[in-house]
DNA sequence: GTATGTACCTGTTTGC
DNA sequence: TGCAAACAGGTACATA
């Protein structure tokens, strides 16, 4: 489950080990990877092969290496997906879904794209290279130096979202995942269902700033897990040896006032949150997740 | 334009 | 032991 930081972590490795190579071959070995680029596999492939690598670049979760000739390779890895920089003489990894050989600098290697549940994907972004037209709509991230803070606070104080699912919208701010949503939102003392024009100025503020501990801190540690013989994001280690407040502790204590972190159900997934810490707003029925428990 | 719900995908875990 | 259902969740898309 990689999130923001870890796909900075992969940008900046990608950045480091890839930029000044060709892209010499490419192989589609599952048809669902590449599905958004209209091209179909052989013209993503046919868009791809023969262009230099100009430089690595990234909004969100989304990452692109921009090429020569002013297009991109758009890519995004979803729920489980990893970019893998290894030897040609490597053996396949299980979920292999696109290869592609690069030549040049510094050496020749394998850019591999592993995702097992496939909600990842690849596609050309023709005239991407500064911005792909495709993630235009996509806000910038709380990482980015051009992010703008008061219009942030302005969107969430004029919407009657509630702040958890405004957290998610990439259209409001880039970047946030569940598990990071969940964990700001603990620190902030806020609720997933307050209502976004309800909230001041400062507690919007506030959260902001919660947010970008967490990022930074989860980036402090992911940027020393990649070595130089290849670029990693894996999407089972890095969350849980990270310290997680309220994410996936039903049950458990909170850290701050010891109540149980309680689970609920919330667009199709889970919220975590301290019962006592966050207090739900008025005429919030707290529905259980369908398993018992 | 805004708000909300759902499909997509597969390995693992849980329940009966 | 074996099968079925639940579960994980980012994004695009459909609908209101």
């Amino acid at each position: 489950m990689p999130e923001l930081p870890e796909v900075e972590v992969v940008r900046a490795g990608l950045e480091e080990h890839t930029v000044g190579a060709t892209i010499a071959a490419v192989e589609v070995l599952h048809p669902r990877p590449v599905r958004r680029d209209p091209r179909g596999p052989q013209g993503f492939a046919a868009a791809l092969i023969g262009h230099r690598i100009e430089a690595v670049r990234r909004r969100g979760k989304y990452f692109w290496l921009a090429l020569e000739d002013g297009d991109a390779l758009l890519g995004h890895l979803g729920m489980s997906g990893q970019f893998l920089l290894q030897p040609p003489d490597a053996p396949d990894e299980r979920h292999l879904r696109v290869r592609l050989r690069l030549a040049g600098a510094p050496t020749d290697r394998e850019l591999r794209f592993v995702d097992q549940r496939m909600f990842g994907g690849l596609s050309v972004s023709e005239g991407g290279a500064e911005l792909p037209a495709e993630i235009a709509h996509i806000a910038r991230d709380p990482l980015d130096l051009a992010f703008d803070e008061d219009a942030f606070v302005r969107r969430v104080r004029r919407s009657d979202s509630g702040i958890k699912r405004l957290l998610l919208d990439q259209t409001v701010i880039s970047g946030v995942g569940n598990i990071y949503a969940d964990e700001a939102l603990w620190r902030s003392r806020l609720h997933a269902e307050r209502i976004g024009s309800r909230l001041t100025r400062r507690q919007v503020f506030d959260l902001l700033g919660q947010v970008r501990v967490v990022m930074g801190e989860a980036l402090a540690q992911g940027g020393t897990s990649f070595d130089a013989l290849y670029v990693n994001v894996n999407g089972e280690s890095g969350y849980f040896d990270r310290s997680l407040h309220a994410y996936g502790r039903e049950g458990m204590p909170c850290d701050r006032c010891g109540a149980p972190i309680r689970r609920v159900a919330f667009m199709n997934r889970s919220s975590y949150f301290c019962p006592v810490c966050q207090r739900p707003p008025r005429g919030i029925r707290r529905k259980r997740p369908t398993s018992p428990n």
